[in-house]
DNA sequence: CATTTAGTTTAGAACTATTATAAATTAATA
DNA sequence: TATTAATTTATAATAGTTCTAAACTAAATG
């Protein structure tokens, strides 16, 4: 729950210029009780409802990436057909319910820690991702 | 290290057709020692190098998703750009070097048995998967 | 406040991975 | 050997994403 002057700081401070955009898409991303996952196109379409105006697909994809690379946004890779983002940037795990396509955020309840024995030489660990695929119980495991 | 035959004998059981394209698949991902990763990109280039002869783009795309529905193979998710392969069927965890773009299999001295303590309701956990992603010590952890 | 400049937005083209199509081919079967 | 049903193939189509270059706009400068 921001409001739009913490919007414009949040951006001035990471070199980003507040655009009229910009702020558009903070808005729909940040000015919200609950974290949430999205895709590029639930988020052009949250724009084009909540403002009754389009935001350029490639500036949303500008702006989501700008967003990641400073660290407001996490990527999770699910499948390859199609990015998704995480407004929850605490390091935490998912569930992906595949017959609803929805990701679902694990706390340390659901999930103990990941024990990294070890580690390839000369390399520093950037991130531990955890993704629990579940179903109905009508369908197969593998 | 399988020959002709046994394919031969693994594609009927599996109610797929012996044909001449897919023993070629078969050869170049399971005739050798060490399972290995792919793209789709790899195991055509590979096909090609090794018979001197290409394969159909969209046989050799049917195969493979043949051979991973019948769990000959496993998709692993790592990046929204490209699907990747895995001949190792057995339930194991991957590092990922974001410098090589390179995966490597973890086995259990290299991640704990990862402790799911609850799971959504009503549904049966199909598949967990561990990515850790690596990079060379001066790169920046997100 | 006007001008400059550097960053940003935009529509649309281009690109990449993947899937669909429908005709030709081939394996299995009668 | 003839029939049939599965498979292969080249190519078109699609979807998500990135690129491009012109137009625009925020910030910096005088």
């Amino acid at each position: 729950m921001l409001k739009n002057s913490e919007f414009v700081n949040k951006l001035r401070n990471s070199g980003l210029r507040p655009t009229k955009q910009r702020l558009k898409i903070c808005e729909v991303l940040f000015n919200r009780d609950k974290t949430f996952h999205f895709t590029i196109n639930d988020l052009a379409k949250s724009i084009s409802e909540k403002f009754n105006e389009k935001i350029s697909l490639a500036t949303i994809y500008n702006t989501v990436h700008a967003f990641k690379d400073k660290g407001y946004l996490k990527e999770i890779t699910i499948s390859s057909d199609k990015s998704y983002f995480d407004t929850n940037i605490t390091k935490h795990h998912h569930f992906y319910d595949e017959d609803t396509n929805l990701l679902i955020d694990c706390n340390d309840n659901e999930i103990g820690k990941v024990n990294i024995k070890n580690n390839i030489t000369g390399k520093k660990i950037s991130s531990v991702e955890v993704l629990v695929r579940v179903a109905s119980d009508t369908q197969n495991q593998n």
